[in-house]
DNA sequence: GCATTATTCAGGGTAAACACTGAGACACGA
DNA sequence: TCGTGTCTCAGTGTTTACCCTGAATAATGC
């Protein structure tokens, strides 16, 4: 059995690894090998094809859940568990993508005890999920249709969230200014934002107001976007 | 010689701990003491007067500027170490008006090397200060007169990124929506944010952009504005 | 003293964001 | 086949945000 850790600071590496040979004697007797970036994530999987993968989120090269999906690709049985600084919805929504139906793979927070570390390498590398305490709600909104956003109301925030005019979105997105108001008014709407209509009490700009609730409920984060910046930007300098 | 380390994580807690006992023989042969939020890092430091405080930022119950703000105002001879996450420029502001002009304190992020920690604390113990390289850039920006938000500007970016309308925050701070406009002009302008006027070809939604740009310069942050949220809230529920 | 600079605020005008209604396209499941 | 729901988008109208010029005030520096 084979486990492999990638994360790109050395102080928690020691840490797991040091909490992985203590405390998983009985279920596990391989080597651990070690990577620092997503890159050498997916380089080091084809190569040792570990059973057990521990992955940061925040990594140089490639994030810690485009890793993942490299690595799923290829070898669909791995166990994947992303260890990470944050709860924020965007990456349990990616994660949740990227992860077969039946795989197994876990989420905790870097802020997890080592009793909770321990526990989820256990059950991912049995089959089983776990996933932090504190995710779960998150995970819940993340089905409720009535809260979820679709791809569409998804790729509107990002927008609005950089800063774009209806217009600029328009064009970047190959639709009419109407739709992206459409977009825009149902995303307002599931975010349970004010209109200008009721309730006169309440002055909200709807565009920046979404933007903190989102910040805030962890549908975007600046990393995320910064991503997105640097994609658009490069992908139309016409 | 007495020191303090403040901090929620225990890991963290024990690593720092490790590294100085290790490394600051020399200089220091005293106890180290512990707390893990901000309220104890206060206490603490009375009870023992220690000549270096060890302070996380985010903590519970105070974060860790505002402890060091408590801890200086009754000994500002205590040398302070912030250790955070983030490279913000919210924080280093704070921070700037909270140290005594002849204090010696230290700012250093968690992603730094052993060797880098071990030389701020021999630093600021001698009653130098030490900065992380790469905040050096954020410094020189707050020091800048022409980048640098005074506090009537940082005061409009704060509501705005909250998603109020100019009329909102105008009420709030018992201005006209002109004068709001103005603030928010010249902020604009701080920012780099170019207007309608000139180049049509980049078309940005000023107010939302301004928000991403100040969050991508850590001007501020997402803890930060659900502070002024609450503070806000409760402060004018009139 | 005077010049410089920053801040607050006015008026008038343009363009963008938002409200409301409703129609056509498409997929899903009974 | 017929709903039912979702997404896109048109038309029309209101409100808000932003642009520009400019004046009164106060603080700063020489």
């Amino acid at each position: 059995m084979t486990i492999l850790i990638v994360d790109d600071e050395e102080r928690d590496r020691i840490w797991l690894k040091n909490l992985l040979t203590q405390n998983l004697g009985a279920v596990h007797a391989g080597p651990i090998y070690e990577g620092h970036d997503g890159l050498e994530a997916v380089e080091l999987s084809q190569k040792y094809k570990p059973q057990l993968v521990f992955l940061d989120i925040k990594m140089p090269q490639l994030s810690g859940i485009k890793a993942a999906e490299q690595i799923l690709k290829q070898l669909p049985e791995t166990g994947v568990i992303i260890l990470s600084n944050f709860s924020d919805e965007v990456y349990v929504r990616q994660l949740w993508k990227v992860v077969p139906p039946n795989g197994a793979f876990g989420y905790v927070l870097k802020s997890a005890s080592d009793e909770q570390v321990v526990e989820a390498a256990k059950a991912v590398l049995s089959g089983d999920c776990w996933v932090h305490p504190g995710i779960a709600r998150v995970i819940q909104r993340t089905q409720n249709r009535a809260t979820s956003l679709t791809p569409a109301e998804y790729e509107a925030l990002i927008c609005i969230a950089l800063g774009m005019t209806d217009h600029a979105i328009a064009r970047k997105l190959y639709l009419t200014e109407k739709a992206v108001q459409s977009r825009l008014k149902s995303l307002y709407a599931k975010l349970g934002i004010p209109g200008r209509s009721e309730g006169h009490e309440t002055e909200f700009n709807q565009r920046c107001r979404a933007v903190y609730l989102s910040n805030r409920r962890g549908l975007i984060n600046q990393s995320e976007l910064d991503d997105w910046e640097a994609k658009l930007s490069e992908g139309a300098p016409t």
